[in-house]
RNA sequence: CGGGGUGUGGCGAAGUUUGGUAUCGCGCACGGUUCGGGACCGUGAGGCCGGAGGUUCGAAUCCUCUCACUCCGACCA
């Protein structure tokens, strides 16, 4: 392939929309064009890398007994009527209509269309287990794209779906499977994925684990213990206070004019936040029900597990003259009834508090759950935080990291099968619900990922398992014939051998042509000039600096030829 | 959904406070000189300043409304 010929063009200046640097590459470098929020086009550079990704994962799917299908990206919202989740997921789920305004909807994940394909395939306990897999377009009304491809509302995504007779059946497949992504981690150049726990928020199921790639960049936040090694998604991780009784003292009421919000109330009355007790409202998204939530005043709410133990979605309350709550004032101390009334367990074993009186204006010391109010249950509500306690070895070792969110991947039980009814008949001529799991992978957001690790000031440095080219030849002064000549000559060998070459015989500038070249990323540069041809040579450079050599015309194509298969067997590290 | 920000040739920006001929760099086209890290000189094409309404002799600039994008948060396999 000619550069010269390629279509996209390549520019110095950085978009002033990207915000990550691997976003910028893929715009200034030609790979993708921005067509709408979260929605791109590729290039051919961009869609060359996303193959060598695809091929990758379609080889250790298959290493793993997956077989390949196709669902469609359109679909009936009868089918998704069937799992309940038509109704139960939010607008993130794009909702359409056909011509006949029968609804229909973009498919954002495909656990219904899965067990549809294999509810008649799956009738007895011999075709177990087995597992099935697609690469497609997934479209997914994101709230907030970001990122370019870290984030996008269309994507490409491999997701495959296991069926099985048990429990313990998919927990070996399970592992098998994460066994086969940490391969996938390694094959496409990030070996320092980490697994964390995870939520399994809309997906249903106990057991989830997601790979995050740390970096700064990264949109999802990260519990990991620097002693034990535990790690988990903020969103599940275990919130573990230990408090400290005090002195205990009397209930006595506050006039506390004008301070509504935790911070001021502590300033006035002198207080450290750990002595405060905050309210936080919210309203069932369900039956719009009002939700109070009491919790140290320094902690943060985990919005999921709140979600989690209500089993419904929530959102942020609006409070009415009349709705008994008088906003920047609520406390648990003779607190209207009519509420659902949570409490965290951050608040447990404080003997002395501080908390709203329910009256405008009015703050109550002194306050002590267990003397003042009866029967008070504690849940785990409080987003775990920097510093804090370790659920695994109690120890204040807890770092709170940012990570990108490669994979993620679900025991999803029974959810699915029973909901939609795919039955088999056991040996016994029993019949049960398969028990699923379900893996997914974003291909451009691993592409976006490895370009975010793998770069330098110039660009990304691609692992050659998925550069879009293997060569780069640089014919530094096409004008010249002679030149010209040995480049061609070393451009028609190389493919001839089988090398993915991308040529650059245009006339321009050895800035331009080596910034163009950075930019592209690939592996292997052979730059052919002037001055290499009057030593009968050509210069042979990785992209990651890591080798730069001379070689001889004469034969250059074989040492290239060599070097590339090197790379491409791991005994010389590219980048 | 809440809070900020920005919309000016293909890209990046200045100009907006204080109204007065549409400006700069990159890129693009043509000619010439250069030639190993985004060269230089000359010539040229390309924009009714996001949109609508208003104020004014006159609006990119002031006022009202609207749309889009973007960042932070919320939400989220």
């Amino acid at each position: 392939m000619k550069l010269e010929t390629l279509v996209g063009e390549r520019f110095k200046e950085r978009p002033s929309d990207c915000h990550i640097d691997s976003h910028a590459f893929m715009q200034r470098g030609g790979y993708i064009k921005y067509v709408a929020g979260g929605i791109y086009s590729s290039f051919t550079p961009m869609l060359r890398v996303t193959q060598k990704i695809e091929r990758i994962l379609r080889e250790e799917m298959d290493a793993i007994g997956g077989q390949e299908v196709l669902f469609p990206v359109v679909m009936p919202a009868s089918l998704w009527e069937e799992s309940g989740r038509y109704e139960s997921v939010g607008n993130e789920l794009m909702r359409i209509t056909d011509r006949n305004d029968s609804p229909y909807l973009l498919g954002m994940t495909h656990e219904e269309a899965a067990v549809h394909l294999v509810r008649e395939y799956g009738q007895t306990y011999v075709k177990y287990p087995f597992m099935i897999y697609q690469i497609q377009t997934k479209f997914r009304d994101e709230a907030r794209p970001r990122g370019g491809l870290i984030r996008a509302r269309e994507f490409t995504m491999k997701d495959a779906y296991s069926f099985h007779t048990s429990q313990e059946d998919l927990e070996r497949y399970y592992e098998k499977c994460l066994e086969a992504y940490q391969k996938i981690c390694k094959r496409v150049g990030l070996p320092d994925v980490v697994i964390v726990a995870s939520d399994s928020g809309m997906m249903g199921g106990a057991v989830s684990h997601e790979f995050m790639l740390l970096t700064q960049v990264g949109e999802d936040s990260i519990a990991v213990c620097s002693g034990c090694g535990y790690r988990a998604n903020v969103e599940a991780a275990e919130s573990i206070i230990k408090n400290v009784p005090g002195h205990t003292q009397e209930i006595t009421l506050q006039h506390t004019p004008d301070v509504g919000t935790i911070e001021d109330v502590c300033k006035f009355l002198n207080l450290p936040a750990q002595a405060s007790c905050k309210a936080v409202i919210y309203q069932r998204a369900d039956n719009g029900k009002t939700v109070v939530l009491f919790i140290r005043g320094d902690i943060e709410v985990n919005e999921t597990k709140l979600v989690n133990h209500l089993g419904c979605e929530i959102r942020p309350a609006v409070l009415s003259e009349n709705s008994g709550l008088s906003a920047g004032f609520i406390g648990p101390y003779n607190l209207e009834d009519g509420f659902t009334v949570l409490f965290d367990r951050s608040l447990q074993g404080i003997n002395s508090l501080c908390c709203g009186a329910n009256k405008k204006d009015y703050h109550y010391t002194g306050f002590n759950i267990e003397r003042d109010c009866k029967e008070v249950e504690y849940g785990d509500f409080a987003k775990i935080f920097d510093g804090g306690i370790c659920p695994e070895c109690n120890q204040s070792t807890i770092e709170v990291l940012r990570g990108i969110e490669l994979f993620n991947i679900f025991q999803l039980g029974t959810k699915y099968t029973k909901a939609m009814n795919m039955q088999y008949v056991d040996k016994d001529g029993n019949s049960q619900y398969p028990v699923m799991g379900c893996y997914g992978i974003g291909v451009g957001r691993l592409a976006a990922s490895v370009c975010e690790v793998k770069r330098d000031d110039y660009g990304p440095i691609w692992p050659i398992s998925i550069a879009p080219w293997q060569v780069h030849i640089c014919c530094v002064r096409a004008d010249d014939e002679e030149v010209k000549a040995c480049a061609d000559n070393l451009y028609s060998k190389l493919t001839e051998h089988g090398v993915e070459v991308i040529y650059d015989d245009r006339i321009v500038s050895a800035g331009v042509m080596f910034s163009d070249a950075d930019l592209l990323g690939v592996p292997v540069r052979v730059i052919v000039s002037p001055r290499n041809i009057k030593e009968n040579c050509c210069e042979i450079v990785t992209r990651d600096k890591t080798i730069s050599r001379k070689t001889a015309l004469d034969g250059a194509e074989r040492e290239i030829t060599e070097m590339i298969n090197q790379m491409l067997s791991g005994s010389i590290q590219s980048s």
